[in-house]
DNA sequence: GCGATCCTGGCC
DNA sequence: GGCCAGGATCGC
């Protein structure tokens, strides 16, 4: 469910309540515990102080100082809740639970399990090591971007966009929005992609990302940032979930199909 | 590269 | 009951 957006929205939620001093952890029986174990996990969080969160592609990390860091991933459909205060039972799928000094609490409840809980250090960490710099890094320049989608000659420019090792955090809604905005065919292969096209891309991808977090992020469903606020950006996509009606700018009328088994929403009419 | 797969819930 | 869902990995 959340992309890059929807994760920084909850990022920016969280800092506010920062930094924090963990006194008690409850991990459920079926969290989605991954490259480490649930003991390694309770041994590294209790007594110590969360100091920020940051946040690469869709991964959260949250900062424990000498060089440890706790992983979430969402998946598709985690969320991140904090409370005020203990307010009766946890909800269902409640994966994990903090509970801070003061009393305070930060849960995640993702139905699915198709998140990821982790430890990492600095200098190792397993998830960050297999995906690209973040779409909203200074450090990816245009030039080194270009170079990333030439690794890439045979995939089509929408599974360009979702795999994260070419750079990371794109999902499937900003996916189509940026391909809208670039006026690009989702099918079109990255070898038949001029380099100013990618570039256009690119800055196209940046906007497409800023809009989604100015807005807070896109609630369809369930998706709510960590003091259970709403996002906005629904109301403003150009494409995605707009099949048989015309884009939000009335440019031409939104298609649907299939690519990676995965919904693709364009407009034949403007993209090339 | 592509499709199946992990899992639950909501909607037709 | 079947299909779909904002993700990512694995095997062909």
């Amino acid at each position: 469910m959340p992309e890059l957006p929807e994760v920084e929205t909850v990022r920016r939620s969280l800092q506010k309540i920062l930094p924090r001093i963990i006194e008690r952890i409850y991990l459920s029986p079926v969290a989605p515990v991954e490259t480490t174990t649930p003991a390694a996990i309770r041994r590294a969080v209790r007594g110590s102080t969360i100091q920020s969160v940051g946040r690469h592609g869709k991964y959260l990390l949250f900062d424990m100082g000498q060089d440890r860091s706790l992983v979430v991933h969402l998946g598709m459909s985690g969320r991140i809740m904090f409370l005020a205060q203990s307010s009766g039972s946890r909800e269902k799928h409640t994966h994990l639970e903090l509970q801070f000094l003061d009393g305070t609490l930060l849960r995640y409840i993702d139905a699915r399990r198709f998140g990821t809980i982790s430890l990492a250090s600095n200098h190792n960490n397993p998830f960050l090591e297999r995906i690209g710099p973040d779409y909203l890094d200074r450090q990816l320049t245009t030039a080194s971007y270009v170079k990333r989608c030439r690794c890439h000659p045979g995939l089509s420019l929408k599974a360009l966009l979702l795999n994260q090792g070419v750079a990371a955090g794109m999902g499937n809604i900003y996916a189509c929005e940026a391909l809208y905005q670039a006026r690009l065919d989702p099918r079109r292969r990255v070898a038949t992609v001029s380099d100013d096209e990618l570039r256009r891309l690119l800055k196209a991808i940046r906007a497409t990302l800023r809009l989604g977090i100015r807005y807070g992020g896109t609630t369809f469903r369930d998706y709510l940032d960590g003091r259970g606020h709403r996002g906005k950006m629904q109301d403003f996509l150009q494409v995605y979930g707009r099949e048989g009606r015309k884009t939000l700018d009335g440019a031409g009328l939104v298609k649907k199909i299939t690519q990676q088994a995965r919904s693709t929403f364009y407009c034949p009419a403007a993209q090339h």
